[in-house]
DNA sequence: AACTATTGGTTGTAAATGTAACTAACAAGC
DNA sequence: GCTTGTTAGTTACATTTACAACCAATAGTT
């Protein structure tokens, strides 16, 4: 009966990723979920116009790598909760430009603020180099196969 | 209207760490998923069955970081494909040991060699040094928190 | 103008997940 | 032995997500 260990999960790239996203997502959520009700497909919408300024759910698909239907359930919950609001374009209907009203923007800086805190927090556990390195890395990592995704 | 950019998502860890984690998960489950029909926990729970060998449920929890309801689910999922098998204790009826039949360990020994060939691709988009750093940080944030699961 | 294809986005439904409540087996105190 | 507490694991139900089909607006073709 081998008693495994040709080999530790810890050791795997992937496995480890994952847990390591994991504990961050989940230490995080406690601040949009908890303070705001937002699901983490909202915070990342969110998140995204906030930075970027505003456009449409298309161009956050591809941005923010998420699929057609998440933003678009995400952007209606936002809309509920009056923190995103929707222009249509005269000159092609079929899009809508999303903006954030004041409500918007307050939530956004409220959560953006808490972002930069927790970031500071993580790095806090490694050097600077160290950081350097992660970043890149996971910029590599990022890019890898990323088909078929933000349809 | 601030056209953002007061910071870049790309420069948030979390957020990095999420989107790095996810393109190797995605990219990887064609394996487990494609080959077997298996789910990411049905996975997980295999994984490691296969690197630790025997253990119950329980084990299976802590060590992989896994709510017990998943395990349980996952377990269920893995016996129907005679992947897995269970075997009572006599001296405490409440757990059972889980243990891999011949089925359970081909699958296992073809899933971790191609979790190997993966894991080498991924390293090499990066240098020796950069994947020694990014283990040691992964690791080291992995263990941010880890509060609540493993119920 | 009519006909098809494409694009942006929504909706319906099934599968998966999270949470809490539950059962069964054991353990401890009385 | 009988309560009370704990532990391992399952089940039920509500929430979330994935996938496919759909609709409406526009673009391209004839």
């Amino acid at each position: 009966m081998r008693r495994g260990s040709e080999f530790d999960p810890q050791d795997f790239l992937p496995y480890l990723l994952n847990q390591a996203a994991e504990a961050l997502s989940l230490e995080f959520q406690r601040h949009y979920r908890g303070q705001y009700g937002m699901l983490r497909t909202e915070w990342r919408v969110l998140f995204h116009l906030g930075c970027y300024g505003e456009m449409t759910a298309k161009e956050i698909c591809v941005r923010a790598r998420l699929h057609k239907t998440k933003v678009s359930r995400a952007v209606a919950a936002l809309q509920a909760k009056r923190i995103l609001t929707r222009r249509e374009l005269e000159r092609d209907r079929r899009h809508a430009v999303l903006q954030l009203p004041p409500l918007g923007r307050r939530v956004f800086a409220d959560l953006s603020r808490a972002a930069h805190a927790f970031d500071s927090e993580v790095r806090a556990a490694l050097t600077p180099d160290e950081a350097d390195v992660l970043h890149r890395c996971l910029i590599r990592i990022a890019a890898f196969e990323t088909a078929q995704r933000t349809g």
